[in-house]
DNA sequence: AGATTAGTAAACTCCCTAGTATCGTATAAA
DNA sequence: TTTATACGATACTAGGGAGTTTACTAATCT
């Protein structure tokens, strides 16, 4: 049997310390980084577990030995990555100026955040068909949308409460907000049609975004400086 | 020579009528179709040619005579997906009550063909990220997103002429529409964590979206009969 | 030192898939 | 009827990928 470990995905944790030589995590990082790189940049059955073992420099026993199978390694990646993506708080940072330079702000963030070429990949790796199982895109949801949307929820009460806005259900407007800044273009990119946008075209966007959040939303409709 | 013909995609055109016996359009139909259902449902790389010459009930060889290889059955499925879709006028149909009842009928008809089983599919084969070349992709959305984006251009247009509505863009108004209806179930049903939702939430969401919008586009802020 | 485990390198098994080749038969036009 | 093509069935080639095995070396604990 190659998997003499009964938890590949957590070796660390359940072999502490005992005899024979222990694994090398550098390995298994080298393997992990591979795995994220090139899974995001050609899908599951776009990679074989060879190219991923010369990637790392690694054999692919090796490879077998620290993640049971593809699927496993798959799984790890994409949590790897889950963990990786959002470095921390997002767009509690500048809070600053009016309540519509901040929307525009967030907005300006999360619009960066998604259409970069690792969300992009991440993504489109969701969506393939048939690969991998429910709880790992349960876990990509949770740690990508679900967490950006809780954190808006919190950026939005407060105003509400204030009476800086007029929204009766937050978790919508939420809802709606992100949708509208995604836009086409997301979904465009998503399917492979463009690259990117001129920087002009992209502020137009946000502008529009939040014009309308605001129109619908605000209290003067609108019209504050 | 397998590929007697130069031009596989399209033979009824390219040998209209010659000597020997005619190809069986009934069998490329069948073809076509297996190819749709099973790419639909398993994307590029989890259809063999095998598989789809035993769902037509023929031959693998005639499946190769008829389209040249896999990529361009994947291409013909496609494009026949993309022809069979959005069968005529889509929401010019039922033009009857106010502005807003209008605007809720075309986003209900919107929501549920994005929302089909089929729709889904396609968006998806469409992300997968080695498959196919960037003209089936356009291909796709001048088809799709694209058509519908001009029906609804066309839609908003007088009203705006008559006053009924204040789009500054009309584009940008339409798209802003659509990605609103889109909503954040699409993207979850597209990363197949969700079948689908409870009619009421569904009907919730588009009245939310009509809200949103004619809050920000309307004349009264919303707040007609 | 000796036991135990990690690692390399290479060959190997097993299975699937794209695409071809062959042979016999069916169907049409000329 | 002759000729050219389509179709079925089947075997085949060539290639690739997931795991496995073997034989050997390296590191670590007792």
């Amino acid at each position: 049997m190659v998997a003499s470990n009964p938890n590949p995905a957590t070796p660390e944790l359940a072999r502490p310390t005992g005899p024979g030589r222990p694994k090398d995590l550098g390995k298994r990082a080298a393997i992990l980084d591979v795995a994220k790189r090139l899974f995001s940049q050609n899908g599951f059955d776009g990679v074989s577990m060879d190219q991923i073992a010369a990637g790392a420099g690694v054999s692919k026993l090796t490879v077998y030995s620290h993640f049971g199978d593809k699927e496993s390694l798959f799984s790890a990646a994409i949590r790897a990555k889950c963990e990786e993506q959002l470095p921390s708080t997002l767009f509690l940072a500048g809070l600053e100026g009016s309540l519509r330079e901040q929307l525009t702000a967030i907005a300006r963030a999360f619009f960066q955040l998604i259409t970069s070429e690792e969300a992009i990949a991440m993504h489109r790796m969701m969506m393939v068909p048939g690969t991998g199982d429910t709880h790992v895109r349960e876990l990509f949801w949770q740690a990508g949308p679900q967490l950006v949307k809780d954190a808006f929820g919190d950026f939005l009460r407060p105003r509400v409460a204030r009476d800086e806005l007029r929204i009766p259900d937050i978790a919508r407007a939420t809802s709606q907000f992100f949708c509208l800044i995604r836009g086409e273009l997301h979904m465009q990119m998503l399917c492979g049609m463009c690259c990117g946008a001129a920087p002009g075209d992209v502020e137009c966007h946000i502008e529009a975004t939040v014009d309308l959040f605001l129109r619908a939303y605000g209290i003067d409709a609108g019209t504050e400086a």
